[in-house]
RNA sequence: GCUGUUGUAGCGUAGUGGUAGCGCAACGCCUUGGUAAGGCGUAGGUCGUGGGUUCAAUUCCCACCAACAGCACCA
């Protein structure tokens, strides 16, 4: 026991031992008093859970974990460290350049530099070899703390007026840290490595962007540098391997290999769908068309232009002119020339069919469900293959109904969506909880009632959910339901919207059972979002493997030889009789090079007629992915083809 | 929309101030071959579009269009 309480505190570790020491110790001497190993290991530590640096002296009483390389932790840490290293070799190559921010990301981490001069995608290759280079040399890192107003004028006269910036706007009970990486510094809240070379050598510069000053469009763009960095260079390989596979599974290369679409300048942002693709198209939307059907929507279809004058009613001219097509129409020389829009949403032509008559409280819920084509003109940049575009068509649905309708409607579309995603190959989805934008339309205590009913719901239904604050659409809060695919990504797909602004701009209205005209509620709701970008994302979660059901091209009868092809063309016949999406290959190819063309076009099934399957009307079958070959009778191949290929809603 | 990069045959690419090659695909002929590329041959390009510089532009310059990456946007 030490003489001296009041110097002592004692420190916690991960396996619940408790160790006394010198107030004032800090994580690298603790570490050494545990081994040398873990001192050498050691790469920041954990203090009551909050990372620190090694050498910050530990004043009170904590639990303490020493954080080596092996921890999850190390990678924040490293790829924090990357950030700083990148700064400070871009400043000690192009001096001048103003340094701003540099936070971690996944898997990596990126720095936004201000340069009048834009960097070129070879200077990344010279970035990184100074980034090496700082790290061969091992600069210690040096954690100074500075009066506030000292700071700001320092990195004021250094010109770096973002950093100044930065420092006026940091909260103000917080410590202005300053740390030196050899004689460079930074602004920064740390924690950091003892020094560069504990970085490793695990990382890669990646890409080249801009990037505006504090993420607002109305302030400079910056350049932005970003890069991956890794505990090791195993970890590093797996990474990039990682993003190879992605780029395989990318739609764009998919879609023109399996014959599925194109896009052509003339109509930039539209889908110029080629059989194949179609037919996976219709697979889906005749699935959901089922699906909805059965969940009691009535499926509509409303007009494609509408006068100015409803899109000024329902507040999206408004809103939306700028992302709207329009059409004129010169009407003649004494009539002046009318303009219309392209429909960008539904929810005005249904509310135009909900007001055809009177509507009672018997009517509600009314779902109107609708393949709705729709155009908007998205921004350039935000094309994207068939995911981001400028004609699309949702599978969209309004459904009106009253104010005691809404949570139990909320619950049927919950189940209905989860149904579709598990029949579409997704095991899970969450659920974000999207609130009140600036600006927006309606009261503020519909908007308070619309975001509590929604919450409301999800704890009925029972599913979580996170809050995106300040996501919801101009009328009201959201639901949004995120798919992750099979590598890991998330797609926003499916929505529900609480919508009391539409009913009330546009008029609609039912009678009551008391006789009184009232305002119905508006649930707008999709569930695939965008019939394109779903088929996009399902391209890219299935690789182009797609399940028997969806696949454009069911089956292919090649034959081995010319004699059997009166035979495959018999087999293909039956099978397309038993609604089998089957082809002939009888091309004066080999059967080895069938074989690798069909497989590399992805067809589930391949079935083999030789001499000898012809004469014994069989087939040799071999399944995508498999190499095993297996001979059954060709009503046997029917059968079970027809079995495998039923849509999941309609198998027995 | 902003920043950067790119644009050569259906796809993937090489190349040059003196009007273009290669591979795959396509087409034809030979080959009838038993489970991931058989052989030979043929055809296909106003080098994204429009201007300019030049004796000469696909190459150099400018503008526009489009694609790609990121940012911003996504009713």
């Amino acid at each position: 026991m030490s003489a001296d309480l009041a110097n002592d505190i004692r420190i916690t570790l991960p396996d619940g031992s408790v160790r006394t020491t010198t107030r004032g110790s800090t994580g690298a001497q603790i570490a050494a008093s545990i081994g040398a190993g873990l001192a050498k290991a050691a790469l920041a530590v954990k203090l009551d859970g909050e990372l620190k640096d090694l050498d910050l002296p530990i004043l009170s009483d904590a639990k303490v974990q020493i954080i080596t390389r092996k921890d999850p932790e190390a990678l924040e840490l490293i790829r924090h460290d990357c950030a700083h290293l990148l700064a400070q070799a871009v400043q000690e190559l192009y001096p001048g350049t103003q340094v701003t921010i540099g936070p971690v990301i996944e898997d990596g981490f990126y720095y936004d530099f201000a340069r009048n001069e834009p960097f070129r995608p070879e200077d990344l290759t010279v970035i990184e070899a100074k980034m090496r280079e700082l790290v061969a040399r091992d600069l210690p890192t040096k954690r100074t703390v500075w009066d506030r107003d000292k700071a700001a004028k320092h990195f004021l006269d250094l010109g770096e007026v973002y950093k100044a910036e930065i420092i006026r706007d940091l909260p103000k009970d917080e410590e202005v840290r300053v740390y030196y990486h050899g004689d460079w510094h930074d602004l920064c809240r740390g924690p950091h490595l003892m020094s560069t070379g504990k970085i490793g050598t695990a990382f890669k510069l990646t890409k080249l962007a801009g990037a505006y000053w504090r993420g607002d469009a109305k302030n400079a763009q910056l350049q932005r540098i970003y890069g991956t960095a890794w505990r090791d260079d195993k970890e590093l390989g797996v990474y990039l391997h990682r993003v190879e596979e992605a780029e395989k599974r990318d739609h764009r290369k998919l879609g023109r290999e399996m014959d599925l679409f194109h896009i052509q300048e003339e109509a930039v942002g539209q889908v110029f769908w080629h059989p194949n693709g179609w037919t996976l198209y219709r697979t889906l939307e005749n699935y959901v068309r089922r699906k909805i059907t059965k969940g009691d929507y009535r499926e509509v279809k409303t007009p494609q232009l509408m006068d100015r004058k409803l899109w000024e009613e329902s507040g999206h001219w408004e809103n939306y002119r700028p992302n709207m097509f329009i059409a004129e129409v010169d009407e003649g020389e004494h009539k002046e020339k009318r303009m219309l829009a392209v429909k960008p949403m539904n929810c005005p032509g249904h509310v135009q069919i909900f007001k055809q008559g009177l509507k009672s409280y018997r009517d509600l819920p009314l779902r109107l469900a609708e393949f709705g084509s729709c155009h908007r003109y998205e921004p350039s940049g935000a094309l994207h293959g068939i995911m981001r575009v400028r004609g699309f068509v949702q599978d969209d649905a309004h459904i009106f109904c009253t104010e005691e309708q809404i949570i139990p409607e909320t619950e049927r579309f919950v189940k209905l969506l989860s149904d579709v995603y598990r029949d579409l190959g997704f095991d899970t989805f969450s659920v974000k909880l999207a609130t009140r934008p600036t600006p927006r339309a309606g009261r503020e205590e519909d908007w308070d009632r619309a975001e509590s009913t929604l919450e409301l719901a999800c704890h009925r239904i029972g599913i979580p959910f996170t809050i995106n604050a300040g996501e919801g659409t101009f009328y009201g809060p959201k639901l949004e339901f995120v798919l992750r695919d099979a590598i890991g990504r998330d797609w926003q797909c499916g929505t529900i919207q609480i919508d009391y602004v539409l009913p009330e701009r546009l008029d609609a209205e039912y009678v009551a059972e008391d006789g009184t005209r009232k305002r119905p509620v508006m649930l707008h709701r999709a569930i695939l979002g965008s019939l394109e970008r779903f088929t996009g994302v399902l391209i890219e979660h299935f690789a182009g493997k797609f399940p028997l059901w969806l696949a454009p091209v069911q089956a292919v009868v090649a034959t081995i030889v010319s004699d059997a092809d009166g035979y495959a063309d018999e087999a293909v016949a039956a099978l397309r009789a038993a609604g089998i999406r089957a082809e002939a290959d009888t091309r004066n190819e080999k059967i080895n090079y069938k074989v690798r063309e069909h497989s590399l076009a992805k067809v589930p099934y391949l079935l083999v007629a030789g001499r000898r399957e012809a004469e014994q009307r069989t087939l040799a079958v071999r399944r995508l992915g498999s190499e095993a070959q297996e001979n059954l009778a060709l009503t046997e191949v029917i059968s079970m083809l027809t079995r495998e290929a039923a849509p999941p809603d309609l198998r027995v």
